[in-house]
RNA sequence: GCGGGUGUAGUUCAAUGGCAGAACACCAGCUUCCCAAGCUGGUCACGGGAGUUCGAUUCUCCUCACCCGCUCCA
């Protein structure tokens, strides 16, 4: 596809979300925000369907996982033990020549002993080293970080820290002419109480994954589970990103849908190909095509430091693959932080070996707007033969599930509908419409993705019956008036 | 944050230094027995703020938002 159709399609997302009352931009009138969304009525149940699928599919469908809901603001100590006031933001450089703008241990560094002739270049962590000097560089092509090769000792001439830094330049031109590293801390900083004193500063959440490992102990103690198990979690979660776009895919506020899986540490390789493997399958449950969907590892020089590894689920949005998920072996890495920072034990007791053990976590960090997307973007359909737009949405999904409309606008049919409405939109969400040619209705609940449609005609004025419309193949069956309900409610849990 | 692009009705687009138009959509009525039909009537817009000017939607500046790229990630 053309970069220009795949933009063109992401338009006419954007505008079937607003024209249909899914998605507006936040603070409209006043001009909008940046990249801050509000879900209209249509998008609102979208959003809860997908939500409460996760949540039936990961939560109370399980014997193993138990959910929670922890609060937005936390103890700063929580996010200096997590690393993210450590590590979470971005030192970026600016190239004086290119303009180029790059993240600082992207920038190639050149080093040098001070002692002898021995120079080496690292390059996005990967070491390059002229072929003479080849072998002093057997098995350590990769780094973790370029700063940690300064005052390292010669492997030539065995000076002790004589390793220095000689210069950095642009990845992209060469050049040595760069801006010093600026830094962005991507969390989002608030005050607690009225006073607005650097003692009283409180971050919004950057995951909600902290929030269940700092209650694992309490989690432990009040549900009698046994390893493995899982925490859930479902919540707004927030970062100052330095750039954000393609509409609600990289937003500064968003909701994530995050699984804490606790194993034996031994066992963590084989719950993170399980894991993989059950939230591949959980997006086609929500009918989103399997051409579309891709499972990626990441690299080893990609991987965080504590991470044993990670596997994104991507999806083949209009902007091209992205990811929707991530799926981390973090083996111990975030109970011992925590143990550590603050003074408590946090472990599992194992009755068979009468030990305490600190388990290890495979986590699933989902977000509910890249998934809202994915379905949107999976469902948008132009159908040419019958020129309408249909949002071919899961029925699951579907924000409406049924529209009742009377043929046309006299003989009692319009009664016989509304009482039928009565009836069915006790049990599932049900749309009345009388306005205009049948065409137009139908057409409407196409682009609002409702499945079914219910049509009062003369006939029913005879026998009793109503026709049932199919979104999708548009064909028309004849079906009971008085057993609308019922036969929905069936042909939705098909 | 940097560079480039775009902002006119709900949507998609016109025009204009001097009363801002269309199509579709929407609302009301008539009509209509199955897929955006027709007729009549109606509602709705120059992203925001300064400046130049007798007069600015139009020119200038600032700002805000969106899109593309850099970058990052759920």
């Amino acid at each position: 596809m053309a970069k220009a159709e795949k933009n063109e399609l992401m338009e006419k997302l954007f505008s079937l979300c607003k024209r249909r009352g899914f998605i507006f931009q936040s603070s409209e009138i006043y001009g909008g925000i940046t990249s801050c969304w509000d879900y209209g009525p249509l998008g609102v149940e979208l959003k809860r369907h997908v939500k409460d699928l996760w949540w039936q599919e990961n939560i109370t469908g399980r014997e193993d996982v138990v959910g929670m809901d922890a609060s937005i603001l936390m103890h700063p100590k929580v996010w200096e033990a997590s690393g993210h006031v450590e590590n979470f933001h971005d030192p970026l450089i600016d190239c004086k020549k290119c303009r180029a703008r790059f993240r600082e241990d992207k920038a190639l560094h050149y080093f040098k002993c001070e002692k002898c002739d021995f120079h080496f270049r690292v390059n996005g962590g990967l070491i390059e080293v002229k072929d003479e000097f080849r072998t002093f560089f057997k098995d350590d092509l990769y780094a973790n970080e370029p700063e940690s090769y300064k005052k390292s000792d010669c492997p030539k001439c065995g000076t002790a820290g004589s390793i220095f830094l000689e210069k950095i330049a642009c990845p992209t031109c060469g050049a040595a002419e760069l801006s010093p590293a600026r830094q962005f801390n991507l969390m989002f900083k608030t005050h607690f109480g009225p006073s607005e004193d650097t003692a009283s500063e409180v971050y919004l959440r950057p995951e909600t994954a902290q929030g269940i490992f700092v209650n694992f102990d309490n989690v432990v103690n009040t549900t009698r589970l046994k390893l493995p198990f899982g925490i859930g979690q479902i919540g707004k979660a927030f970062r100052n990103e330095i750039t954000t776009g393609n509409f609600i895919f990289r937003s500064r506020e968003f909701e994530q849908m995050e699984l804490e899986y606790f194993v034996k540490p031994d066992e963590s390789q084989k719950w993170h190909e399980y894991w993989v493997e059950q939230r591949f399958q959980w997006y086609q449950k929500l009918g989103v095509k399997r051409e579309n969907l891709r499972l990626r590892a990441h690299a080893k020089e990609e991987l965080a430091h504590y991470a044993r590894a990670c596997t994104d689920v991507e999806y083949k949005f209009p902007f091209g693959w992205s990811e929707l998920e991530g799926i981390a072996d973090r083996q111990t890495f975030d109970l011992d932080s925590h143990i550590k920072a603050s003074g408590k034990k946090m472990s599992y007791f194992e009755t068979e070996t009468n030990t305490h053990i600190v388990p290890a976590v495979v986590e699933s960090s989902a977000g509910v707007d890249r998934s809202i997307l994915t379905v949107l973007s999976d469902a948008y359909w132009e159908d040419t033969e019958h020129d309408r737009i249909v949002l071919k949405l899961d029925p699951k999904l579907a924000p409406i599930k049924v529209a009742i409309l009377p043929l046309v606008n006299k003989d009692g049919m319009p009664e016989i509908a509304m009482a039928i409405f009565s009836d069915v939109k006790k049990q599932m969400a049900a749309f009345y419409d009388q306005t205009g040619s049948i065409g137009r209705r139908y057409r409407r609940q196409d682009e609002a993705g409702t499945p079914f449609g219910v049509t009062v005609d003369s006939q029913t004025l005879e026998d009793g019956t109503v026709t049932l419309r199919d979104r999708d193949s548009l064909e028309q069956i004849r079906i009971p008036k008085d057993n609308v309900a019922n036969i929905l409610r069936e042909k939705l849990h098909e």
